[in-house]
RNA sequence: GUGACUGUAGCUCAGCUGGUAGAGCCCCGGAUUGUGAUUCCGGUGGUCGCGGGUUCGAACCCCGUCAGUCACCCCA
C-alpha cells in the first residue's frame, strides 16, 4: 500500500515554522489597518467565468495554470488564482462600490498549476489591497507609501526596490500594442522562441523577456511612454511628484508591463535580487476598467498583491525573522507517582488554577506517565523555564515544588517546595 | 509544457570497479529507589522513492514513472 502524499507544489506547514508565518501575517495586518484599509474574505472557489472576464482569456494564467473542474451540477468552478477578480465580486454583490469609497485588503491561498520552483507553488498565499473610487495618484500613492513602511516593518527595505510604469488607458494601449507589433514583425526571425509566439498572445510581454539578444533589439522599438494619452501622462507625473515629496525612492521602466489584461495607467513592482528568479514580492497597479467589466458601473480602482512565501524567503535570506518568535512555555507540570489517577488529577486541577490566574501563562501538563527521570527530560525539552513538580508527597501535603530549570539569576535556590497558594504567589513573582 | 541535477533510517549524509546496508543527530532504556541539558553503556528504527529489465547476484547498470531542487516559461 503506497502512501499519500501532498499534492505537488502544496505545501505543509509544520509547527516549527508557523510563528514565522503569524510574525509576517500580523505585521502585515498591522501595517494596512494602521492606513484604514478593512479586511475582507470570499470564498476559494468561484465560478470560472469570473476568472476568464478579470484576467483574460488569453493569459497563461486563465489559458493553463487554473484549477477548473465542474461541479455535481456540471458548473464550471475554479480555485482562484489571485484575489482581486474575487474582491470586486464580492464588494459589487454586497453594494459596496455604490457611492462610495473602499480601502480592503484580504489574505489567503490562491492556486495556479505552474511548475514548483524556488518561490513558485501551486498553493501560494497572497496579501491583497485594494482601494475602490479614487481615481487621483495620491492614493496610488498611497499603496506604495504603504508597502514602503511594511518593508521597513519587516526588516527588509534595503533589499527591495520600487519599479513603476504607466500603461495608460486601453486606448493609448492599444495604438502602441499596434505598433509594436508592426516593428517586431519585421524582425521577427530574429526573435527567441518564446518572443516570436507572444508576437501573437502577448505582445507587451516582450518587453521585459529575459532574452539578451531580444532586449538588444528592444532597443529601436517603439516606447510605450510615447503613446501615453495626456490624462495617464498627467496621472502619472502627478505620482512621480508625490514619490519625490515622500522620498520614495523609485525606478522608471518602462518595460515593465503585467501579465493580468486589466490593468491600465499605474503599474508597480517592487523587485529583490536575492530570490532568484522569482524576485518579484509586491506587484500592483490600477485598473479601472474592471468594476465594469465585470458588470458594475465606472470605478476607479488601484490594488497590489505580495506573496508571503516570498517575502519569508527573504526574511530568511537576510535573517531578518526575530529570534523570539517561538512561544515557549512558561511552565511545565510533572505528574509523578501511581496513586490511582490522584497525582494527574491533582496536576491537571492545579494547572487549569494557573491558567485562571494568569491569563497569559503557557503551562505545559505532563501527560502519559513515566518515571520521574523521563519526566523532567521532557520538562527540560520543552524549553519551560520552570517546572512544577507533582509527586506522591505533594498531594499529601497539598503543595507543589517548583524548580529553576533555566539559570534563575542571582539565588542559588533551584527549588521550593511550598502549599498551593503561596506557590501559586511564587510562580506570579516569577513569571511576571 | 521544456531542460539540468537529485531521491539510502524521523533528520543530515556515507556506501570503492554490481556480492541483499552503515555513521552522526533524534528517540527509548540504564549508570543506588523523587530531580533535566554534560559524559558513559545499551536499544528501537530502512522491502535503499516506486515499477519493470539486465545479471548467478542490483542501493549501485538500463528503461519507465513519481517526487524534490534550480532554471526556462509564467508570476506574487
Amino acid at each position: 500500500m503506497s502512501k499519500i502524499q501532498a499534492i505537488r507544489g502544496m505545501n505543509d506547514l509544520l509547527p516549527e515554522t508557523s510563528p514565522v508565518w503569524q510574525y509576517v501575517e500580523s505585521t502585515i495586518a498591522q501595517c494596512v489597518q494602521a492606513y484604514g484599509y478593512r479586511e475582507i474574505r470570499f470564498p476559494l472557489l468561484e465560478k470560472t467565468d469570473l476568472f476568464k472576464r478579470s484576467i483574460g482569456e488569453v493569459t497563461d494564467i486563465v489559458e493553463k495554470e487554473m484549477y477548473t473542474f465542474d461541479d455535481r451540477n456540471g458548473e464550471s468552478l475554479t480555485l482562484r488564482p489571485e484575489g482581486t477578480a474575487s474582491c470586486v465580486r464580492a464588494c459589487e454583490e454586497h453594494g459596496l462600490l455604490y457611492n462610495q469609497t473602499q480601502r480592503l485588503w484580504y489574505m489567503g491561498p490562491m492556486f495556479r498549476y505552474e511548475r514548483p520552483q524556488k518561490g513558485r507553488l501551486r498553493q501560494f498565499h497572497q496579501i491583497g489591497i485594494e482601494a475602490f473610487g479614487l481615481q487621483g495618484p495620491d492614493i496610488d500613492a498611497e499603496l506604495l507609501l504603504m508597502t514602503a513602511r511594511l518593508w521597513k516593518m519587516l526588516g527588509i527595505d534595503d533589499a527591495v526596490t520600487l519599479e513603476i510604469n504607466s500603461l495608460g488607458t486601453a486606448a493609448a494601449r492599444g495604438v502602441y500594442k499596434t505598433a509594436l507589433v508592426d516593428f517586431l514583425s519585421g524582425i521577427k526571425d530574429q526573435l527567441d522562441e518564446d518572443s516570436q509566439r507572444r508576437l501573437d498572445t502577448n505582445p507587451l510581454r516582450i518587453l521585459d523577456s529575459k532574452n539578451k539578444d531580444t532586449q538588444a533589439l528592444l532597443a529601436n522599438a517603439p516606447q510605450l511612454d510615447d503613446y501615453l494619452d495626456d490624462d495617464s501622462r498627467n496621472h502619472f507625473e502627478s505620482l512621480k511628484h508625490i514619490l519625490d515629496a515622500a522620498n520614495i525612492s523609485y525606478r522608471v521602466n518602462n518595460r515593465l508591463v503585467r501579465g493580468l489584461d486589466y490593468y491600465g495607467y499605474t503599474v508597480f513592482e517592487w523587485v529583490t535580487d536575492k530570490l532568484g528568479a522569482q524576485g518579484t514580492v509586491c506587484a500592483g497597479g490600477r485598473y479601472n476598467g474592471l468594476v465594469e467589466q465585470l458588470g458594475g458601473k465606472p470605478t476607479a480602482a488601484v490594488g497590489c498583491a505580495m506573496g508571503i512565501e516570498r517575502l519569508i524567503l527573504l526574511l530568511q535570506t537576510l535573517a531578518k525573522i526575530p529570534e523570539s518568535l517561538a512561544s515557549l512555555p512558561d511552565v511545565y507540570i510533572l505528574a509523578v507517582g501511581q496513586m490511582d489517577g490522584k497525582v494527574e488529577g491533582y496536576a491537571l486541577a492545579l494547572a487549569e488554577r494557573l491558567r485562571e490566574n494568569f491569563p497569559a501563562i503557557r503551562c505545559l501538563s505532563h501527560c502519559g506517565g513515566g518515571s520521574f527521570k523521563s519526566q523532567m527530560k521532557k520538562a527540560d525539552k520543552s524549553g519551560a523555564a520552570i517546572a512544577v513538580i507533582i509527586g506522591e508527597d505533594e498531594v499529601t501535603s497539598q503543595s507543589m515544588s517548583i524548580k529553576y530549570l533555566r539559570d534563575s539569576g542571582d539565588s542559588k535556590v533551584t527549588q521550593v517546595t511550598l502549599p498551593l497558594a503561596q506557590g501559586i504567589e511564587k510562580l506570579a513573582e516569577i513569571i511576571a
